[in-house]
Order: C-alpha cells, then sequence, then structure tokens
DNA sequence: TAGTGGTCTAGACCACAGC
DNA sequence: CTGTGGTCTAGACCACTAA
C-alpha cells in the first residue's frame, strides 16, 4: 500500500500493466507451460496493490486461455491447446479496394422462393425467400459469385428491394441484427453456371465460403461466395487476445 | 443492499447472472442494437449489489463485444460489425475419431533441408529444418496430406526424431510453447503427387490449410495440410462470446 | 459543469482442493 | 485443516465528455 491509490497512473491502469507483465513473461517464453504463476497475495505485495487489482488481471488472462487457475494450488501457465483462429470476414467491395482495384456490383437474377420447395435453401418450411445471384468485379475480372437468400420473414423490407445497384451484403449489415452466423469454407470444382460467370475453366478449383445467419433463432440469411481458389486465400490469425 | 453480502448464491456467480440477463436481452433481440442499456447505478440497485459487481458483468460484455460503453454516456448494445468468426483447429486424429472412423498416421518421408536452397519454406536463411511429408487415414481412405517444415533453431530436439509413429502435429504441441500463427486457407487443383496421395482424381478440388507458427519471432514450423475438397470442409462459429 | 464509466481499496466470507 | 482463488462490499478519486 505504498502508492497508486489514485484511479491512474504513469502508464494507463495498474490491472494493465501486471497482465502486461505475465503475458510477456509467457510470450516470451520465460515461463513455460506449468510454470506456477506467483500468488494473487505475492503479486499484491510485489505491486503494493490491493488483491482485487492482481485478481482482475489474472481472470483476464484466464478468460484469455493463456493461464489456468485451480483453488488450492495457484495459476499456472496453460499450453495453448484449443486450436482457435479469428477468421476475418472482409465487405468484398473493401476487400476489392485493399488490392488497389476498382470495384463493381452486377445483379444476375433476383426471385421470390418458398422455402420447402427448394432444399437448397434450409429455412422454416413456408418461409418466403428473396434468392439473389450477383457478382463481384476487380477491376475487368470477376472477383466472386454470390448467390444468397434472405428470408423475408426476417427481413421484410428486402421485398421492395431490387440489389440492382445495391449488393445484398452491406444492405442487410446495419438493417438486421444477426447475432449468430456459421461459417463453411469448402473446395469446389468450378461446374458450368459458375465456371463461365468466373471466367475460370470449367472443373478449376474455388474457394467456397457459405455464411448462414440468425437473428436470435430466426434465420436472416444464406449466402455462398464462391471465388476463383488459385488467386483468393482466406487469412486467419491466431490471438489469444488483443495485441 | 439487501442479500447476498456472501460469495455465493443460488445460481452461481452475480455477476454471471447480470451478465446472463443482459446478454439475453440483446440476443433476444428485446435490446436491439443502440439500445441504451441501464446505467449502472440503476442496475447496482435493482440488483441490489455493488457497484461493482454491475461493472464486473459490463466490463466483460464490453469486452466481448457486445455492448459499448461510453464515459458520460451510458452503455449501448453494439450491432455485429467485426465480421470475424473463430476457426476452430483440430487435432487430425480427433477430428477422424469423431466422424466414427479408425485413425491412422503414416510418414511417407523425412529430410534434413537448408532454409535458402529452397524458397517453399520461408524461414531464416541459413536454418536447418526437418521437413515432413505425412499421411493421415480415416478408415481406408487418405484423409488429408500433411508436409511439414520444423527449424530445428526453434525445436532441436526434432532432428532426434523420426516421426515413423509420431505425427508432428500432437508432438510439436506441448513441446514448444508457440503464441502466434497464421492461417490461409485457399483451393487448390490436385496435382500429381497430391492426387495419388489423396486417392483422388488428378486436377479435383482440394482445400489445403497453411499454417504458420511462431514462438516470439522465431519461426517454429510450416505446415500445409490438403484434404479432399468435396468431402472436407471447415466450419466456423460466430461467437461474441462463451455460449 | 455534471454525471458517466474506469479504476482502486482494505477488508470480508465462501467453496474447493490438497494435505 | 489450511491456503488458494472466487466473489462481493461500500466506499473513493479520477478521466473523459456531452450538455
Amino acid at each position: 500500500m505504498d502508492a497508486r491509490t489514485d484511479g491512474t497512473d504513469e502508464r494507463g491502469a495498474l490491472y494493465l500493466r501486471i497482465l502486461s507483465d505475465i503475458r510477456g513473461r509467457i510470450l516470451s517464453g520465460e515461463w513455460q507451460p506449468g510454470h506456477r504463476i506467483p500468488f494473487e497475495h505475492e503479486l499484491s505485495a510485489q505491486y503494493g496493490c490491493s488483491r482485487m487489482t492482481v485478481n482482475k488481471a489474472m481472470s483476464e488472462l484466464a478468460r484469455s486461455g493463456l493461464i489456468e487457475r485451480r483453488r488450492r494450488s495457484g495459476s499456472f501457465v496453460k499450453r495453448p491447446q484449443s486450436q482457435a483462429a479469428i477468421l476475418e470476414i472482409h465487405d468484398i467491395r473493401e476487400e476489392v479496394e485493399a488490392l488497389g482495384l476498382p470495384y463493381r456490383y452486377e445483379r444476375l437474377s433476383r426471385e421470390i422462393h418458398t422455402a420447402g420447395e427448394n432444399d437448397e435453401w434450409p429455412a422454416v418450411n413456408g418461409t418466403r425467400l428473396v434468392v439473389l445471384a450477383c457478382r463481384h468485379f476487380a477491376g475487368a475480372q470477376p472477383f466472386c459469385v454470390e448467390e444468397r437468400a434472405i428470408s423475408l420473414a426476417a427481413v421484410p423490407e428486402a421485398e421492395d428491394e431490387s440489389f440492382e445497384t445495391q449488393a445484398p451484403g452491406p444492405w442487410l449489415l446495419g438493417r438486421v441484427p444477426w447475432n449468430a452466423a456459421e461459417h463453411r469454407i469448402r473446395a469446389i470444382a468450378a461446374g458450368d453456371p459458375i465456371a463461365s460467370l468466373l471466367a475460370v475453366p470449367r472443373q478449376s478449383p474455388c474457394l467456397v465460403v457459405q455464411r448462414r445467419t440468425w437473428s436470435g433463432d430466426v434465420p436472416v440469411t444464406d449466402v455462398r461466395l464462391t471465388y476463383p481458389g488459385d488467386t483468393h486465400s482466406l487469412v486467419a490469425r491466431f490471438a489469444p487476445q488483443e495485441g
């Protein structure tokens, strides 16, 4: 209890400094997996703060998966186990413009279906769907083909939108508060429509990203993005937490 | 201050109940994006607890990205914006056994290279590498082909390991504390060696997951896993936080 | 300027797991 | 039994910022 009874210090929050110190020791390898981290009361003495402050740092480290805490035993450096990676799904326009290429959007078709007549879009039976096909260009080259169904039960306004100039992705984002999504990534051989739409040879490999989105329990949209496989790749980074 | 001055209650921690209550209102759509969440002092009165307890719940919601907090204004429901998904990278043995199929591992080759003589493995120039090719089976079918380089600078013990029966993935995991990884996912057409190793037709689409791993700034390993594209898919879920 | 969140304290009791 | 982490309190001061 020497100092810092104020709510600030020279480097930001004290608990962040503690957290960062410990994380640094772990990431640098100084504290190997299995290493026992000093007890809370030791750290609170060392940093001259209350145990609550230490606890906040340690709890965040535990939540982020870097350490494991056991009652009566202490806290230990965990070894990286859950091979989780954060996959960033960018907006297609941004993705194209990040390549320094001009972006163009084209709507190919728009239909109203009723779920159940077509197994392909797994929505609640009888739900009416807007089914779209679109194309995104990077310069003169087709960048990806988008096939999408939007549930009119979840998004009634979609019935009045032609999507001729407005891509459905950005239109939906900000209009519908989805809160669950599932992505499925696979490789396919370009069939007849896709090959010509992407201007690639038939049977050439394509990367398909399928995303299904829910708002609560209500399905919102189901989109399949098909990219030429040899020119496009998805990047995911491992991140135990914020940098 | 009606009750619960004890450290426990009937449903677990109080801050978890508060957190769960708020998250429920957000995910159910009752509180739409932009909705202002009650102030900390209102919630602490409502739950009959101290502000610290409310703060812990709200801080976790903010860290998980569900809400946004602004001084002087309050806390607001954020709309899902960063299109991030969590991609789970499973151990291949577990992945196969989860399908109910017997797993088998086979080492195809093992060589010692020196980085620089071969651009393919981007390590520090002059670093010696163990370069492996392996195959993973699900039942009688090849499940995926693994091509891997391990830096002997980072993992000297790899020089004494034949990897004839021990797959390099699990061997490395737990031996080397990596702390950064980058994944790259793409689709390729099966070339000559891959097609026969995977027992698929030439030019058929394959899903390639390439993972590079560092320990601090030191490259540890670089692995390329090639799966038959039509039978294998990666699944990623959007998750604001634990369920 | 006023009111929010951000952080911190110096205690406290409890559950739980080793001993 | 003992000592750890888990949670909680009833305050406090501060930084930031919207009004």
